[in-house]
DNA sequence: GATGAATGAGTGTTCATTCAT
DNA sequence: TATGAATGAACACTCATTCAT
């Protein structure tokens, strides 16, 4: 009744070794062109034993998802909550941690496969819209709203703000998993660097008007 | 013996009108999951005729490409020049026309293709890159350049520069092409609206700033 | 445009070849336990080129009932609006018919064969109901109808009444190919002897008493 | 060391609760459709401990069959022997029993079974037809003999005449089975109508024809 | 004895590509 | 040139059976 221990550790370790190997084989070739078998030998079990785990392949691709994805936003919630600077400086440090959290990752892979295979397996887009964009777009639109609320920010239509943020962000990612990735080395963008100066440029762009002249500037 | 002017006229079409199918196709459907017998069909052949004329659909993806990737550019250049407004207006002008032109239209499936399969094809990337990327950058830049050298602008880092303006579009139709094409209808992003807001903030977060008041400016 | 005459009388014996290599199979060895390759193979072609022909196994398996037995119902049909002597012997004589044109014949192990696996193919079930039983079941109706039309039979539920006839003839075909199959030779029933048997004992069950004694014999 | 008296007796119960809930599952769900684990679990062990027992599915199916096909035959040679009405009320009330006591009744499935997969199992099948058809057929025709002995059918060629009434009586549990299982629940056949036909039909074609009205015989 | 994790052969179906005509 | 019939490799998923514990 009780399982073996060298057993129960095999069992135990199985969905993580699988969900790794996926990660690496989905980024590196895309989900539709990646053989659940090849996942099952990388992780060195049989066919048979991925489908022991996981129901489908894209019950696999799910899980991807959620152990590299959505398992980040609880954590920068919490630091989003706590952070007590002003909305620029944790807009600047949301986004390195995103970079260094994420962007850098073989994650962001992930991201980059959905925009290119959406059409073709419009669950795992809804799956995927539902576990990572909604969230993560909440996440931007709070800090956001904190900027308009603590008085940093002029009011923002937030259908779109979220955008100003994001858009840069999708876009590198994009770039990196694809033209980037054919670029001789030097070529391109420095994400660090883009990324600074993306949110300058944007923070001025939503920065409240500084305060008229201060006082004695009237008569 | 002499072939008749109506065939050989179609002889001589024949691949174009493949790549149009074709065209069509993947940007409708994307490249794995458009069938070679499909674009023969729409194309009026046999599906044994469409590999007469590209050795293989990796082939007729090329083609593909390299036939739609085309001289936008000149005429935007000539507006460019012609320009007597502000810089923002410029700005807003281009991106109207660019939408109209290329972001609704057809061609900008072609753009979200590459992204998706550039890794399996990469010397279409690099092409790409050379025939789309820099042309268009430089587009960028010019613009850019023209608000900082009238002033309107405040000195900008052109290497990253461009991405301030690239970066809102790119992501707009990638995001058309995927995860938009699989929402409901009225949950995404008005291109409209997403564009105009995006401009506002980046023309806020590039505009020099007003010139400070100057000191006993008032009566 | 024109098919060339030998492709052409290919193509046109391909279906026939690969229903008659199914219906072999299908009755040696069951529905599901055939597999389409061999089904192929047996035919001569390739498992690729059933498909060709067949958008599925279960397709397949419809065109063998279709060409094995629903075709045999218009000539009954025509038989029985035509035959002029008496009930009785027009049941004898279609059982004779049914005998040798599909109880005797591959085609009868179809028969069997749905018994076996309706459960599992309720798509084929409910195929073989409509295409064999019911228009089996209505000639049966219209042979019982035309005797008690023409008084030979008394009147009859018909409900009921057509399994009278159906079941022996249902039995005798599940018997011989399962049972049947697995006895030492002689042990078992002959089919003409047990046919004649049943229908007699049918007929008598079904017949009319006999007219009361015939006029002048009552005072 | 000595095993728990509990244990001990489950493990010597083990076999038969595993070829009970065999039973339940091959005949709901047909031979291959059942798998191994799901008789496992319902018999409350491992699919492991299944193999322990019985060295492979077609193994437990042969158990199956064999625990399964029993001696409802004493019973009924008592009644025989015992009855004093007619043969007709006899073979109404035979039937009526076999239906309440067989046909309705689980065991049934095991004909339909055999029947299905006599071709693959004909050791079974030649089982069968020793511990059940035999038998059974000796039964009817103890009926059938009997009405003959005492005037009440005319003279019967016993070879064929046990099928008169055998056959209607496996089609109806066939075809429960297969086609019934599959039609909506109005459609088909109800059992006991079905069989009050059969017989009150069957009787009249077995009767000894009432002797001819003496001549005379009226006043 | 009992477990249940692991295996891997097996199969319907698709589709780019070939080639005889 | 053009056709379209034919091919066969590819692939996700199932399940009876094994075996280390």
């Amino acid at each position: 009744m009780v399982p073996h221990a060298k057993t129960a550790r095999r069992k135990q370790a199985r969905p993580s070794e699988l969900v790794a190997a996926a990660l690496d084989l989905f980024v590196e070739k895309g989900f539709a062109a990646t053989r659940a078998e090849e996942v099952a030998t990388r992780a060195g079990v049989s066919k048979g034993t991925l489908f022991l785990y996981f129901a489908s392949k894209e019950d696999l691709f799910k899980a991807v998802v959620r152990e590299n994805i959505s398992g980040l936003y609880p954590e920068w919630s919490v630091e989003l909550d706590n952070y007590t600077g002003s909305t620029a400086e944790l807009l600047h440090y949301c986004m390195q941690a995103w970079w260094s959290r994420f962007g850098d990752t073989k994650a962001s892979g992930i991201s980059k496969l959905i925009m290119s295979e959406a059409r073709n397996f419009p669950e795992l887009a809804s799956f995927y819209q539902q576990e990572v964009v909604e969230p993560g777009s909440a996440l931007i639109r709070r800090i956001l709203q904190r900027g308009v609320d603590r008085g940093e920010f002029h009011p923002i239509d937030m259908r779109y703000g979220v955008y100003v943020v994001l858009a840069p962000m999708m876009f590198l990612v994009t770039w990196k998993h694809s033209l980037g990735a054919c670029l001789p080395a030097q070529t391109g963008i420095v994400p660090q660097e883009y990324l600074r100066f993306q949110i300058d440029t944007i923070l001025r762009g939503l920065a409240r008007p500084a305060a008229a002249p201060p006082k004695g500037s009237a008569p």
